[in-house]
DNA sequence: ACCGGCGGGACGCCCCGTTTCT
DNA sequence: AGAAACGGGGCGTCCCGCCGGT
């Protein structure tokens, strides 16, 4: 055959994960089919054979961002909380957009797309902090899991707070800090 | 005189409060300055008499919208910074885009834009998180500043998060544990 | 074998059939192969198995669709003018575009095309004018082709107009006019 | 000024003629735009100054096509019936599709418009029909609109046929036959 | 031999941010 | 401050072809 078998599904998986990189670097509605498909090899016209249109590919690309983000957490073997946090708000974290956390980068956009969209972000969205409440001491009680939604929120706005600061040296000060503030919201035993 | 002095100022100032509320709205990138236009009085051509590019607009707009977001802090008289989180994550907030918070409907657009544009919103974002940090016992303080703004990066954050999410029960429980995690981040006197 | 004998043109044959429909709904130039492939209930990539041609297909779906009109006045058995007449300017014929006649749907699409398709369009024609006046006294002369003809250019530019018309009273109207018309056309025995 | 008073009229009235002939030339759904703007000696991006959309220009273009094939039955002075369908069945109205009559060229895609579209070709073939009827005799009785209409029919239908036919001589015959026949429904005084 | 997966470009309409002249 | 237009790009869809499985 022209193309091996499962070729379209790794083309459309290509795609998936350019889009994926592309929408968190200059946004969803900045990202334009063409610059997606000509980054994934391939031309315009392709597009429509894997997608209904550019709002199923956000969905699809959406949902491969927070399943990607949220491997890093469970990938990596056992991770302490404090390891998590420091690692989300590391500075390399802040210039790269496009793999790094599609909230961080998404978010306010998310918010204004269909509902469709909103119940893929918010599945993987509670995946996640699941996955960091695991982190934590008793980690099924509910205040955990709500203790994990808080640490996630601040560093998600810090992290995007830092990256709207010209000032490195600020930048650098709005990390720590929201490292330290992070901290203080761990549960005790 | 065809128009009285001062009439340019204020034409201007309109333009700046119409596109404060699309950009929150629709996001910069997917607003049109054609609508902006539209929406202040005026024809296509007027918009280059005032602004030099969309982006000098995006500025003074950015610069607009933290102001008054920063007013209403300042304006209430005197409030406790119980009453202040509680202002901020109300239910009310997650619909309200065009009169919301511009660091919650723009930071990650905020954050891919030119450095001119992040000092402005750097200016304003540590004003506010000055303001923040008045209604905190020991306001002066380094802590304090820190303090506020880990409260105000996690209102953020869970505004941000409850605008993205699809089931309105869950939208309302992300708001009500935000507001209890950000009360535990208010420092001891 | 896979398929068995005669499997191909069972299969042309539909989708010449979906794309005479298709045409004289939608018109040639708006009618895309996609469409006509799906409803076939085939992939885009089996069509050029077939045609050689987009222009290939409206050939082939015009005689068609010429065949299957003519068929209509010739497969009643016995009928007298007046009836096919009012058959062809009855009300539902408005609005029954697919299973109508292709010369009032589609005419100024073929006087547009190639030479071959005028010349298809040219034998389906003349066939039909002779059935018509067939219907006729005096059916081998001259004359009464030619106010076969005239009978059927008066029925056609009728239904046109009727079906581009807004207003339902006048479109009744006029059908109801052009058949009292048509049968003055009818000549004497 | 750069453009004195009134240009825009101008120029809209030109792209609208432009339009018009090229809708009757190669059908509305086969012409672009962009083609439109080019023959009218203007780029893509002034078209929607002029125009909401291209229904809006199609609405437009048949109108102002309607108005000018009208206007040739009545800017000729004082001409008789069988003058005005000699004119319309003239060999050379069958290549002439840019400057000839629009329901000929268009009808049944006018058909498949809008009803908003429809009203306007309504409006326009009803003037048509009763300028011909002042050309009959008894001009103003019910007979003789309806005379004129199964003219007009007769008429439209035969040149539709005549273009799509490839022979030329039998081209020539369904003309004549045609002004013949047509000549057959005109009422006696 | 028949059929289809998969892709290529070009172009459809629409709208963008911008310029120029008055 | 507005009128008018520019050129490019957005998403979507077109017609078509290569190559190989069954």
């Amino acid at each position: 055959m022209r193309f091996e078998k499962g070729h379209k599904e790794i083309t459309k998986k290509r795609i998936i994960e350019v889009a994926s990189k592309c929408f968190k670097k200059n946004g969803v509605s900045a990202t334009g089919l063409a610059g997606v498909m000509t980054k994934s090899g391939l031309t315009n016209g392709a597009f429509y054979a894997h997608f209904k249109s550019k709002e199923a590919l956000i969905e699809e690309a959406l949902s491969a961002a927070l399943t990607e983000q949220h491997s890093k957490l469970t990938n990596k073997g056992k991770i302490d909380i404090e390891e998590a946090i420091r690692s989300y708000l590391k500075e390399s974290h802040i210039t790269n957009w496009d793999e790094g956390c599609p909230s961080a980068a998404l978010l306010p956009e998310i918010g204004r797309q269909s509902q469709s969209i909103k119940k893929t972000y918010q599945n993987g969205m509670m995946a996640y902090a699941k996955s960091l409440a695991l982190l934590l001491p008793n980690p099924e009680s509910e205040e955990t899991l709500q203790a994990a939604t808080a640490i996630f929120s601040l560093m998600l706005g810090t992290l995007q707070i830092a990256r709207a600061i010209a000032d490195p040296a600020l930048k650098d000060k709005v990390l720590e800090d929201g490292i330290q503030s992070a901290l203080k919201l761990i549960p005790m035993k």
